[in-house]
Parts: C-alpha cells; sequence; structure tokens
DNA sequence: TATTCCCGCCAAATG
DNA sequence: CATTTGGCGGGAATA
C-alpha cells in the first residue's frame, strides 16, 4: 500500500474516531438492531435459495462510483436511517432485535455466515470495527446492493431443491449435485454477466439517475393529485417496499414458485431495484413535500436541470472553499469526490489547472497536495517573469518529455499570455497564439475548448472575468490578477470549509507552535509597540520611495530597499500579534470561548506563513531580477507591492479580532493586556492607506505600462 | 443563430 | 491485470 495512502487512511480513521460521540452510539445500537433484524431475514432467503457462496458473484457497478456512494448518507444516516434501511416506522422488529442482542456468540456466527455468502459482504465485513455511525451505512449500503444484486444466481431447473434442508448445512448438501450446480450457474448466469458488465457499467451511473428523477417525479405526481393526504412515511415506505428485495413474500413468488421455469436475470434487474442514492434523495424529497408547500417550489425549481449548477467555475470554487484556509494537506481523490458529489473526471479538470497554478501537486495514486492559497502569489510572480514566447515552448518542450498534461500546459500557456502579452484575451486568440502556426481549424476548435474550461477554473478564483470586446463584439476575458484574488479569498473566507477534511500532520503542527510561543516570550509587548511607532515613521518617508519607484536608475537598489521595507515590516508587525494568540490560546484553555478559539486558529494558520511567503517572494524575485525585461519587472513590482496589501489586509482582520477579543475580556473583567495595541489601530490603518495609495499609483503606472517601461533603463 | 462548455468515451499511464 | 488519469470531440444548454 502506498504509504501516503496509508497516511490518509489513517487520518481518515482518527476522524472517524473522534467524531463517535455517545448520543450517536444510541442510535448506531439502534440502527444496529435493525440490521441484525434485516441480516436474519435475508439469511433465511438465502438459505431458501440454496445459494452457493462461491458462485454468487458481486456487484458489478462502477467501482469509484460505488465507493462514493457508501459515503453519501453519512450526514442524514439519522434522519433517513428508517427508509434506507427499508423497514417499517412500527418498530416491533425491536423485540427480535433484543432476543439477538441477548445472545453474542450466536449474532457473531450469523454475521460470519451471512458475510460470506454473498461476494458483496465479502469485501469487508463491517462488524469488525463497530466505530460510528458511518460503518452501518456501509452495511446498510451493503445491504441495499445486495438488492440490486439479487441476482442470485438462477437455479438449475434439472435439479429437485429440498427448501426444508437444514440451512446451517447446505453447502454440505451434496457434492455432485453443487458441482452440476456450479457448472449450471457458471454457463448461464456468470459468463453471461462478464459480457453484460462492460456495458452495465457504462449505464449503471446514467440509470441511477434515471431511477432518482422517475422516483421524484413519482411523487410528484402523487402529491399533485393527493395533496397532503398522505404522510411521510406512508411516502417514503410504501413506495421502497414495493420495490424492496426483503418483501419475503415477492421473492418467493419469484425464485421459488416460478424455480421451473429458466429464469434470466440480466442486468435490467439494475432499473427494477433502486439504488440506495435513489431511495434516500427520493426520501428527502418526499420528506421536504410534507414540510411545506413553499419548499415544494424550490425543489421543483431545483430538480430542474440546470447547465449553470454543474459548471466547472462553481465547482472549482466549491473545491476551493474546502482548501482555502487550509495550510498544507492531502488530498484524496475518493474522499472529495464525494464530497462534491460529482463525476471524477471533473475533479481532475479542476486539479490539472490549480496544479498549473502549484496550488496542488501530485503525489501518487489518488493523491494530491494541497499548497496553500497563498502559493498561487509566487505562481504568477514567477510566470510573470519569464518572457514570452521562446519560454513558453521551453517549458512546453520540458514538460513534453516528463509528461503530456496538455490541460496543465495550456493553463500555463494561458497564464503567461495574461501576464506577458495582453490583459484582455479573446480565447481565439489565445488559442492561436498557444498553437503551432501551421494551426489546423479543428484543433483551434479543441484549443478553445479547453481554454473555456481553463477560463472558467480561472474565473473561479478571480483572476479574470469576461468582458465584451470593442462594444457589443466578441467575448473576451479581462486579466483581474491578485485584487481579484484577494476579494475571492475574503467573499469566501466567510464561508468556511464545506466540512472537516482529513489533516495533515497534526503533530508536526502544535510543534511548531510551541516552538512560535517560545520565540513570542522573547519579545516583550512594549518593544513592540516601539518597533511599530517606528515603523509608522519609516512610512512617511513613503513619498520617496516612490519617487524612487519612478526614477531608480538601479532596479537591484529598489527591491533590496523594498525588501528590507518588508522585513522590518514583517519583525515589527508580527510580534504583537503573537503576543495577542498567546492570550488568546489562554482564553481558549479557560473560558472555552468560541471567538477565541476562532482568533486561535486564524493565527496560527495564515500569519506566520504569509509573511514567510511574502519574503521568500522577496528574495525570489531580487534573484531573478537580473535576466528579466524591463517590463516583466514592472508586473513584478506590482505583483509585490499588491502582495503586501493583501498581507496588510490580514492583519487589520487580525486587529479586528483582538478588538473582539478587548470585548471579551472586558466583560469577563480580565485586565486587558493588549488595550495598547487597539489603541494604535490607527497606526496600522495610516499604513493600510499609504499602501494602498501607493497600489493605486503603482495600476496608474502599469496602466501606461509601455510608456514608462521605456523610462526603466 | 453563435457561444459556451458538460458529458462521458476510451486510451494511456500507473501501480 | 485493475484502476487511475487525462485527451478529446459531440452535441446540448444557453445567450
Amino acid at each position: 500500500m502506498d504509504s501516503a495512502e496509508q497516511l490518509s487512511q489513517e487520518a481518515n480513521d482518527n476522524e472517524n474516531c473522534q467524531s463517535s460521540s455517545s448520543n450517536l452510539n444510541a442510535a448506531h445500537n439502534d440502527i444496529l438492531g435493525k440490521i441484525k433484524t434485516k441480516k436474519k431475514q435475508i439469511f433465511k432467503l438465502m438459505k431458501r435459495q440454496n445459494t452457493n457462496k462461491k458462485k454468487c458473484s458481486s456487484y458489478s457497478g462502477p467501482t469509484h462510483n460505488r465507493k462514493s456512494q457508501n459515503d453519501i448518507h453519512q450526514i442524514d444516516i439519522r434522519q433517513h436511517s428508517n427508509s434506507i434501511l427499508n423497514l417499517p416506522p412500527n418498530l416491533s422488529l425491536e423485540q427480535k432485535d433484543s432476543s439477538i442482542n441477548n445472545n453474542p456468540s450466536q449474532n457473531n456466527l450469523e454475521d460470519d455466515e451471512l458475510f460470506s455468502l454473498n461476494g458483496s459482504f465479502c469485501q469487508s465485513p463491517p462488524f469488525q470495527h463497530i466505530k460510528d455511525i458511518a460503518d452501518n451505512i456501509q452495511i446498510t449500503e451493503k445491504l441495499s446492493d445486495m438488492k440490486i444484486s439479487s441476482h442470485t444466481p438462477p437455479l438449475n431447473p434439472q435439479r429437485q431443491y429440498n427448501l426444508n434442508m437444514n440451512p446451517l448445512n447446505f453447502h454440505e448438501d451434496d457434492d455432485q449435485k453443487s458441482n452440476e450446480d456450479s457448472k449450471y450457474i457458471e454457463e448461464n448466469y456468470i459468463l453471461p454477466q462478464k459480457k453484460i458488465k462492460t456495458q452495465n457499467n457504462r449505464n449503471y451511473e446514467q440509470k441511477r439517475q434515471t431511477q432518482a428523477n422517475s422516483l421524484r417525479n413519482a411523487y410528484k405526481l402523487k402529491q399533485n393529485e393527493e395533496e397532503n393526504q398522505e404522510d411521510l412515511h406512508n411516502i417514503g415506505f410504501d413506495n421502497e417496499f414495493s420495490h424492496s428485495a426483503f418483501d419475503t413474500e415477492s421473492i418467493q413468488n419469484n425464485n421459488i414458485d416460478n424455480q421451473t421455469q429458466n429464469q434470466e436475470i440480466d442486468a435490467d434487474d439494475h432499473e427494477i431495484h433502486l439504488s440506495p442514492a435513489a431511495n434516500a434523495e427520493g426520501c428527502s424529497y418526499a420528506q421536504s413535500i410534507m414540510n411545506s408547500h413553499e419548499k415544494k417550489q424550490m425543489q421543483q425549481q431545483q430538480q430542474q436541470y440546470s447547465r449553470r449548477e454543474k459548471s466547472l467555475e462553481e465547482l472549482s470554487k466549491k473545491f476551493l472553499t474546502i482548501f482555502l484556509q487550509k495550510e498544507q494537506m492531502l488530498i484524496s481523490l475518493d474522499k472529495i469526490t464525494q464530497q462534491l458529489d460529482v463525476e471524477r473526471r471533473r475533479i481532475y479538470d479542476i486539479i490539472n489547472i490549480l496544479e498549473s497554478l502549484k496550488l496542488v501537486t501530485r503525489r501518487g495514486k489518488n493523491n494530491y497536495k494541497w499548497n496553500g492559497f497563498e502559493q498561487i502569489f509566487d505562481t504568477i510572480q514567477f510566470f510573470s517573469t519569464q518572457s514570452e514566447k521562446q519560454e513558453v515552448n521551453l517549458v512546453a518542450a520540458e514538460q513534453n518529455e516528463k509528461k503530456e498534461k496538455s490541460l496543465e500546459i495550456l493553463s500555463i500557456g494561458f497564464l503567461k499570455l495574461f501576464l506577458n502579452y495582453k490583459q484582455t484575451l479573446s480565447l481565439e486568440e489565445a488559442a492561436r497564439k498557444l498553437s503551432p502556426n501551421n494551426s489546423e481549424n479543428q484543433k483551434i476548435k479543441t484549443k478553445i475548448r479547453r481554454l473555456y474550461d481553463i477560463a472558467n477554473v480561472f474565473k473561479s478564483l478571480g483572476l479574470i472575468k469576461k468582458v465584451q470586446l470593442n462594444e457589443t463584439k466578441k467575448p473576451a476575458f479581462q486579466w483581474i490578477g491578485i485584487t481579484g484574488l484577494q476579494d475571492f479569498y475574503n467573499s469566501s473566507k466567510d464561508k468556511e470549509g464545506l466540512g472537516s477534511y482529513l489533516e495533515l500532520d497534526e503533530t508536526n503542527k502544535s510543534q511548531k507552535i510551541n516552538k512560535k510561543e517560545q520565540q513570542i516570550q522573547q519579545r516583550t509587548l512594549s518593544n513592540s509597540l516601539v518597533n511599530l511607532q517606528n515603523q509608522n515613521d519609516q512610512n512617511n518617508t513613503q513619498d520617496n520611495t516612490e519617487r524612487e519607484i519612478i526614477n531608480c536608475k538601479n532596479i537591484n537598489q529598489l527591491f533590496q530597499s523594498l525588501e528590507n521595507k518588508n522585513n522590518t515590516l514583517q519583525q515589527n508587525l508580527i510580534a504583537p500579534f503573537q503576543q495577542e494568540k498567546v492570550i488568546a490560546t489562554e482564553v481558549a484553555d479557560k473560558e472555552a470561548d468560541s471567538s477565541a478559539s476562532k482568533s486561535n486558529c486564524f493565527f496560527s494558520n495564515s500569519k506566520n506563513s504569509a509573511f514567510k511567503r511574502v519574503r521568500k517572494s522577496l528574495s525570489q524575485t531580487t534573484q531573478q531580477n537580473a535576466q528579466i525585461n524591463p517590463n516583466s519587472r514592472l508586473i513584478c513590482l506590482e505583483n509585490l507591492v499588491r502582495n503586501s496589501i493583501f498581507q496588510c489586509n490580514q492583519l487589520t482582520n487580525s486587529l479586528n479580532m483582538s478588538q473582539k477579543l478587548t470585548q471579551l475580556f472586558e466583560q469577563k473583567g480580565r485586565p486587558n493586556i493588549f488595550q495598547n495595541i487597539v489603541n494604535d489601530q490607527n497606526i496600522v490603518n495610516n499604513l493600510n492607506n499609504t499602501t494602498e495609495n501607493q497600489q493605486r499609483k503603482q495600476s496608474i503606472q502599469s496602466e501606461n505600462k509601455k510608456e514608462y517601461s521605456y523610462s526603466w533603463y
């Protein structure tokens, strides 16, 4: 097993363990009992059918789809457990449960046997690890799967079956006859199954969708006719029950009474039996109908297929929202696919493009790494440094040797065009620029398609926007760049991630935090304040700096001074907030107040790394600047300044946080240690404003880029 | 109609 | 080999 995979697996396990709690356990036990009852029923049926454990093939749907289905219902389990299990609402069954539970050894026996009876059960006996709800869902899924694959092999018409045989010994029944059976099954069931399998894979997802839709439509019709006459249980339960493989009578009719007929079990069985996903969707839909009429309308709107909803832009936004706040972490494709409930192929599209921005790196099969959002600034700077055409080809050639990832390369090329060629591009123009001159029309067309994909992801990041070229003429895309990134970052910051995701290296993180705390103790608050004041004074000389920028003949000097400025900025500004962080930790310990813990998280995550990155990119820029042309230098500078502003904004945010903390302290009657900082907020505000001015002037410069670029030498 | 771009087949890569 | 990854173009949704 791949080590990374193992890691993620472990993390996953941890997550699961943590999420279990006592009241979940109650629900868990409840479900467990029901499952056991179901299993008992199934067991009986299977005994009757004389199913041979080895001949029974497991379900043949596409594996990744199936996997994702397995986890989908984690959220809904408590609401839908009844319907997923196809249990009637009256729980007379619980009596049986209790009797089963009172005899554990017998239970185990039954479980084992049951698992060995059906291929899909064999894969992983879920009862092995009773951890939490999630496991239950897997079990129920598998029960449902079995319902789907109730494709039990056909009975051999040549043979007389003893329906009253002792079920526990049925597999030892009669060796010769068993062999006959197996041959029969092999020829009439397994081989045809294989043929069907391929096509079945293809159609499975589609069928699942159709099922879900038709089910919902059915509900809708019913609703229209009968207007609130029914309650949730009737809808949810009756419909499913009619399809249920657990309906003992129907099974007996099908498989036992008609046993002499030559039964054909084909792939269309999939259509008859509802997939678990369809069940759940149907159920939730039914529930919403019952709740209110307003919801009904909303649901109808939702049901209308909308291309927008599924667009790459939306998807990419969702994807990014999950990871935006995180520092480095592992991404498991399976998980993310399931979380976003989307086809795998689409995730690849997004990941490939994000890879070109170096936000994501491939670590191995099924395993990617998120590099942190700040990484994108480095990337943009990096590519704005490279000159236009030759290097595009060079990079393309380099990467061609390793792998052909056209989407990634194309994305890089697109990015470079924006950075080095034009701020506004039509896709066709871009496509032609990015292909060899002897361009066939068909190739260009394809390239444009891909550029649309890329543009969508860029759009979701706020890097570009769509504009009309030359007044209602051809559409085109305009570069927004880091400003857009900021907006995107700020707007989706509030949304938080869609949910927890497996974290990378928790232990390392906390160690780092401890080190930082030690460092903090060396700095005193007053020192920091003094430095902050100094910093403010320095910024009064900003006009000078600006003159420097415009008149500067020696670009190296300029970068050097900028870097120095930023170094001091980092040293002086970060200290007070680190101080603040310690306090926040204390509060979190003592009060366990939500805002306090939030701020704690905030500080530990983004602040330090943000500054680290500013530094890093600064030094990079300085190193590279010997080789770059004046035009690029300007862009670098612009990026640099904007980058700083981005960090400044983050600082302002943290100041707001500190204000909140202050209020908290006052409420609790604690001494307010960093009152001074808050009072001095105007210092930082000034700082912010001046930098903003700088930015404004800077962007004016860049608009007139060409004129200025001549004066650089 | 033109633009946009989702969908998913299937081949190549990977382990 | 099974699975994962990614190229690619048809043709449907949208403006």
